[in-house]
DNA sequence: ATGCCTAATGCAATTAGA
């Protein structure tokens, strides 16, 4: 099974690249941040003419984040995170899809740093991290997906010294990423490519994507009994070169079957997170 | 320190992104 997470940035004016990128990658899920359309503008007729399913929870102008299945219904479960009633922001949605939850997630910029935004971000992240450890304590197959807009570690960043003073990769949200993984959490891409540098984000300034200029912040957080199915993780870089492209690329896992042992299907190496 | 680019809103210029 291949589960995808991609921040489209705008889904209709993205919607050509989209459908191409869907009918191309072929994935079974997929989570989507940053649709940026009302509720009622989500375009899930040609979605759904491909063979998906979808939830969403949209919001004007900005943020919105949805789930999408070829594989069985989507039985919701969530729509944001709990712990403020004040949150009117469209970050996070969840749902269970072919016996595994899924919470689809696009977290607070947080620039300019400091500032309220940052400081959101970082009740956001905690308010994650308190819901994420009660999902990982089900015991149960469950993934984190998406815009964590988080950079973990200096190999994530093109050139971590310009990134000191960012939101993006300020000490306070890295710990705070440590502080979820370490709730017992496998960040899938990082497992399988511990010493390379990946990207998944590229800015639309100064020609990043042809310097490959980028930035690795979507990510795929798998609970124990997923992260011994993982067989592979990459990017589609390809698909940010394509015209009107995002600014981000997707990202994908693949799975093994529940059944199936990972281990025999492709042995997976271990490693711990190296801190900030 | 700011613009560089892009989308949404709504029709000019602002807000937000990262």
């Amino acid at each position: 099974m291949k589960i995808a997470t991609y921040n489209v940035n705008g889904i209709n004016g993205r919607l050509p690249v989209l459908l191409r990128w869907l009918a191309q990658s072929q994935p079974d899920i997929v989570c989507l941040q940053e649709l940026k359309a009302p509720q009622e503008k989500f375009p899930d007729k040609p979605i759904r003419d491909l063979g998906y399913d979808a939830i969403w929870q949209g919001q004007k102008s900005w943020n919105g984040v949805a789930i999408l299945s070829r594989v069985g219904q989507i039985h919701e479960t969530r729509r944001g995170l709990p712990g403020d009633p004040d949150d009117s922001h469209s970050r996070y949605i969840e749902a269970a899809v072919n016996g595994i939850l899924i919470g689809g997630l696009y977290l607070p910029n947080g620039n300019p740093k400091p500032g309220p935004k940052f400081d959101y971000k970082l009740r956001w992240f905690d308010r994650l991290i308190a819901h994420a450890g009660e999902l990982l304590a089900t015991g149960q197959p469950v993934m984190l997906a998406g815009d964590f807009n988080v950079m973990p570690t200096d190999l994530d960043v093109y050139k971590p010294e310009r990134w000191l003073d960012d939101a993006l990769f300020a000490p306070e949200a890295r710990a705070a990423y440590f502080r979820l993984l370490e709730q017992g959490w496998t960040d899938a891409l990082r497992t399988l490519h511990p010493d390379e540098a990946i990207y998944t984000f590229w800015d639309y300034f100064r020609n990043a994507f042809a310097r490959n200029a980028g930035l690795r912040i979507d990510h795929l957080l798998l609970s124990p009994p997923l992260a011994e199915r993982l067989v592979d993780a990459q990017v589609d870089v390809a698909v940010r070169g394509w015209e009107k492209s995002s600014d981000h690329a997707p990202v994908w896992i693949e799975l093994a079957d529940a059944t199936t042992s990972a281990r025999r299907a492709a042995p997976r190496r271990r490693v711990t997170p190296v801190r900030a």
